[in-house]
DNA sequence: GAGCACTGC
């Protein structure tokens, strides 16, 4: 409906255009999510004339406004009958103050339970109490003069009865509605100019535009002023008492606040006990305002509504605080570059404890070193024992759990000893082998130290190994202890070294029976550890809100912002980027970065650019910035506390990624991204109470939460035959190893008795999960391995084959269609994808027309010319039949049977022979086809049980494929003989 | 009609 203009409307109407200004204020913070003060400067300039729908649009768009959010807005404000989802919002709104006193409630009865005090608990209710009654009070208020206003309007509406009266009526209160309207401009004219004066003041440059404004907003309230005289604008409402109005006929902020502050202030230094989670933690808290930047020490500052508090809790001290290295040598002739690394290495924390260290090694033949990062210890002790004569023996092998990583560091030794990197020092990485015969020093990723084993499994040619960054416990590095644990005990010559960052290094050393713990200081700066008073329910909102806080507040410094997704990265940075458009060149440039994995790399390389002067970063990251890698000038980390987290369940076979709280190993090792050059600080969106009572020690290690099939094939190809007694540092669940035990066996690569068969033995040499190794291993009896090659390599490379923007998902869809045509199924699909980018010459540009990741596709290529090098070595033969697609499926099927699911009545799909209900992922070519018996690549939790990546197979393949597992009478009574409707779109 | 933390072989 149409806004009336006010001299047609009826009373109620008027009510309705009183409240307008504060309508709209609602609104925006409820639909769009606006600060407070992004919206008073908003809604005062709305409200001037506006008075009809295409008015206020067009109001709308100057603020630069999609249209979308324009819709939404302006329908929400006009339109009289709220849908559902404006009915939430309002809710929402009207619940907040319920919900802070519920959440206040909870906190004091937490404080509660864990104070010892009960006096300085009863100060924190009392602190609690007094702020919450005060809220609550004031919307008391503000809700019973609504309705006694409502009230009164029903009451004028049912007295009058005659039209003339109405009018009379109508025409009054038009004019007290004008009166009260000239007032409360006059009234807003004003604040704003005080908020203007005092928020934005001295020292903040303001465009043109925006002081032009501000004289002409001057200009009129002087002018009104004089005529009228201030105080009969405002005297039905509340007013500033005259002393804090200062002689200028403005009002004196300081005073203004003095009241509020004094509180505080009485709080800090008269009470004798503080709450208890002041006692624990000091009383150190944040304030907002944008003075700040100009302003310290002042004795009030300004507060938003929204703004957090923080409490901080504790000082992680810093251990070294020397220069870090300077890399710029490129001017020096080679010797003199030596000669520099040479020096810059003695300046290195390690370098003081060498002498120490090598008689540490050669007395203990296990020694757990724990040591900073910076420290240097990945780089140094390398060398000591190349120069202590350890290298004469053997190789000295040092594990990394990442490609870049181990690269980077071989690169900065090979520099360091100034020779060529390959020949000395070199490194061994999947698809990339940059050793030589004369490499004594070898870094290489734990995963490949694996592989080795398999080749040699005493490990003869190493003298020293050294297992770095052992806290991090990938699946790699603990089968790893178990390993070497082992080998030491008959090698007595070879030294194992374990380097680890983490705080329990008693657990290493229990481990490698009771081994000496060497403890290196890093070279890290100091870093305040802060956390909120009270728990926040919207972590998201809050991590905005500190970013503000921490922009406008703190000195200059990046800020790392911890989420847990893309989706998640995505959503703040445009609430971000929403909540300082208004502010416009009031406060400093705000540059947000986002990274994750599935970032573009030339995108991912935004958040090294240097941030320019005057300007700050926000990097909103996922967990790729814990350990991953780093950026350098970061001061202030924000964490929510939230990770995703993989998660397997045995039983099902079913894998779901879900959003965890963090351990607090993993919150130190994000907190300490904030101290790397120089002293930071760390916000944490919890309480200190939950951190130390919530959060668990350390993250469940990898091989406690995942599918260990291949983990349990490599073992087994080691010779370890009792799985069940492997010294596992914290052993898989034994469900998880029955259950792989039980697919091996299934797959032929087990026999009865547990041991490895020759299928077995081939399929260890493919780094796959064991049914794409079967599948392979399959395809030289179906004379397909050529295309069962490519589909293992798309499989493996990840689910981001196709490519969907937002803006072209038709196109998208219709391209990804093509290469299902004739509903072959997804395994074909991908066959066809990887076939035709063959084809066309592996071209980028055949990848942007196709909406087909290049990143994904080039993996893919890597994989399968490493299958096809291992196809050799396992002899079998390159052969292809590439239009014989029931031989390629039959191939699949042998690898994939125990992954089948019949279609049932209901439209759903019955799995395998633990049986669980799933669906066909809409990703699939498959998703509206249902086809009756399909088998499948994973299954996965999400927001229903799916399964990825389907084949349409014969029951009776699965019969002839794998008569041990199937038998033709079970599969065909359990196919439905009716199929159910199918759904078109 | 969904959604993909991060690695590694």
């Amino acid at each position: 409906m149409n806004f009336e203009k006010p001299n047609q409307s009826s009373t109620l109407k008027k009510k309705k255009n009183l409240g307008l200004q504060t309508r709209i204020s609602d609104k925006l913070i409820s639909i769009l999510g606006y600060s407070n003060r992004t919206i008073v400067q908003f809604v005062i300039n709305l409200t001037k004339q506006t008075s009809s729908q295409i008015e206020f649009r067009k109001k709308l768009e100057q603020f630069e406004f999609s249209s979308k959010e324009i819709s939404l807005f302006v329908q929400e404000l006009f339109d009289e009958i709220p849908t559902t989802k404006k009915r939430k919002n309002y809710r929402k709104k009207e619940e907040h103050v319920e919900e802070e006193e519920e959440s206040c409630s909870r906190s004091r009865q937490r404080r509660k339970v864990s104070s010892e005090d009960e006096e300085s608990d009863e100060e924190a209710r009392i602190a609690c109490d007094k702020e919450e009654r005060e809220k609550l009070e004031k919307s008391i208020r503000e809700r019973d003069a609504r309705k006694i206003a409502e009230r009164k309007v029903k009451k004028v509406r049912c007295d009058v009865k005659d039209r003339k009266e109405m009018r009379k009526l109508r025409k009054i209160s038009r004019e007290e509605y004008l009166k009260d309207r000239e007032k409360k401009k006059l009234e807003e004219m004003r604040d704003e100019i005080e908020d203007e004066k005092y928020l934005f003041g001295d020292g903040l440059k303001l465009s043109e535009l925006e002081n032009s404004k501000l004289r002409y907003m001057k200009d009129v309230y002087e002018i009104v002023k004089k005529k009228k005289g201030l105080e009969d604008v405002c005297d039905d409402e509340y007013k500033m008492p005259e002393v804090y109005d200062d002689q200028f006929g403005g009002v004196n902020q300081e005073k203004r606040f003095a009241a509020a502050l004094q509180r505080y202030k009485e709080v800090e230094s008269g009470a004798e006990q503080k709450s208890w989670e002041d006692q624990q933690i000091g009383n150190g808290s944040l304030k907002f305002g944008s003075q700040d930047v100009n302003r310290n020490g002042d004795d009030y500052e300004y507060l938003f509504e929204d703004q957090i508090e923080f409490v901080k809790a504790s000082v992680m001290e810093g251990e070294n605080e020397e220069d870090m290295f300077d890399e710029s040598s490129d001017g020096f002739r080679e010797k003199e570059r030596v000669q520099k690394l040479q020096d810059e290495r003695k300046t290195l924390p390690i370098y003081r404890f060498r002498e120490d260290l090598l008689k540490a090694i050669h007395d203990h033949q296990v020694l757990i070193i724990v040591g900073e990062t910076g420290s240097g210890k990945t780089t140094q002790i390398t060398q000591y024992l190349h120069e202590a004569g350890y290298t004469k023996r053997g190789k000295i092998g040092c594990t990394q759990p990442r490609r870049v990583a181990a690269m980077s560091v071989a690169s900065r030794v090979s520099k360091e000893m100034g020779v060529k990197l390959g020949n000395e020092v070199g490194y061994s990485i999947r698809f990339e082998d940059n050793t030589s015969e004369k490499t004594v020093i070898k870094y290489m990723t734990d995963g490949m130290l694996l592989r080795e084993f398999l080749g040699e499994p005493d490990l003869a040619s190493y003298s020293v190994l050294m297992v770095d960054e052992a806290h991090e416990r990938t699946i790699s590095t603990d089968v790893l202890f178990g390993l070497v644990k082992d080998i030491a005990r008959f090698r007595s010559d070879l030294k194992l070294i374990i380097s680890s960052a983490s705080l329990d290094a008693n657990k290493f050393s229990d481990y490698f029976d009771g081994a000496p713990i060497f403890r290196i200081p890093g070279r890290r700066f100091p870093i305040e550890i802060h956390y909120t008073k009270a728990p926040e329910a919207d972590y998201m909102d809050a991590a905005i809100v500190t970013i503000l806080q921490i922009h406008l507040t703190q000195p200059p410094g990046d800020i790392l912002v911890f989420l847990t997704g893309q989706e998640e990265i995505e959503a703040a940075e445009e609430l971000l980027r929403q909540r300082t458009r208004g502010m416009g060149t009031k406060i400093a440039e705000l540059i947000i970065c986002p990274i994750f994995a599935n970032l573009p790399l030339e995108l991912q390389n935004n958040i090294f650019e240097p941030t320019p002067k005057g300007a700050r970063k926000v990097v909103l990251a996922t967990n790729i910035a814990e350990t991953s890698l780093t950026i350098d000038g970061i001061s202030y980390v924000i964490d929510p506390g939230f990770c995703k987290m993989k998660s397997y369940s045995p039983r099902t076979g079913m894998e779901s990624l879900l959003v965890t709280p963090v351990s607090k190993a993993s919150a130190l090792q994000r907190a300490g991204r904030s101290g790397r050059t120089g002293p930071g600080k760390c916000f944490r969106l919890y309480t200190a109470f939950n951190y130390q009572n919530d959060l668990e020690e350390n993250t469940v290690p990898e091989i406690q939460r995942t599918n260990i099939s291949n983990v349990v094939l490599t073992l087994k190809c080691l010779g370890i035959d009792d799985l069940m007694a492997f010294d596992f540092m914290d052993p898989p669940p034994a469900e998880t190893l029955l259950k792989a035990l039980e697919l091996l066996y299934s797959l032929n690569a087990l026999n009865s008795v547990g041991q490895l068969t020759k299928t077995g033995r081939r399929m260890a040499e493919f780094p796959l999960d064991p049914m794409l190794s079967k599948m392979i291993v399959a395809s030289e009896k179906y004379k397909c391995s050529e295309e069962i090659i490519s589909i293992a390599a798309m499989l493996s490379a990840g689910n981001l084959v196709f490519y969907r923007p937002k803006e072209k998902k038709v196109h998208a869809d219709a391209a990804k269609m093509n290469f299902h045509t004739g509903n072959v199924g997804d395994h074909i699909a991908l066959l066809k994808v990887y076939s035709s980018w063959e084809e066309h010459n592996y071209s980028t540009q055949w990848c942007f027309e196709n909406f087909v990741q290049v990143k994904t596709m080039k993996q893919a290529r890597d994989i399968r010319d490493q299958l096809k090098g291992l196809l050799e070595r396992v002899e079998i033969e390159l052969s292809s039949s590439f239009n014989d697609v029931e031989s390629i499926k039959k191939a699949i099927t042998s690898g994939f049977f125990p992954h089948f699911a019949l279609l049932q009545r209901t439209g759903a799909y019955r799995t395998g022979r633990n049986p669980q209900t799933a669906h066909i992922h809409p990703s699939s070519g498959l998703a509206y086809v249902l086809p009756k018996c399909v088998i499948y690549h994973e299954l996965v939790l999400t927001t229903k049980e799916y399964m990825r990546q389907i084949t349409e197979v014969k029951p009776e393949w699965l019969v002839e494929i794998a008569p041990h597992y199937y038998q033709l009478k079970d599969l065909q009574d359990a196919v439905v003989k009716k199929r159910p409707r199918v759904k078109h779109t």
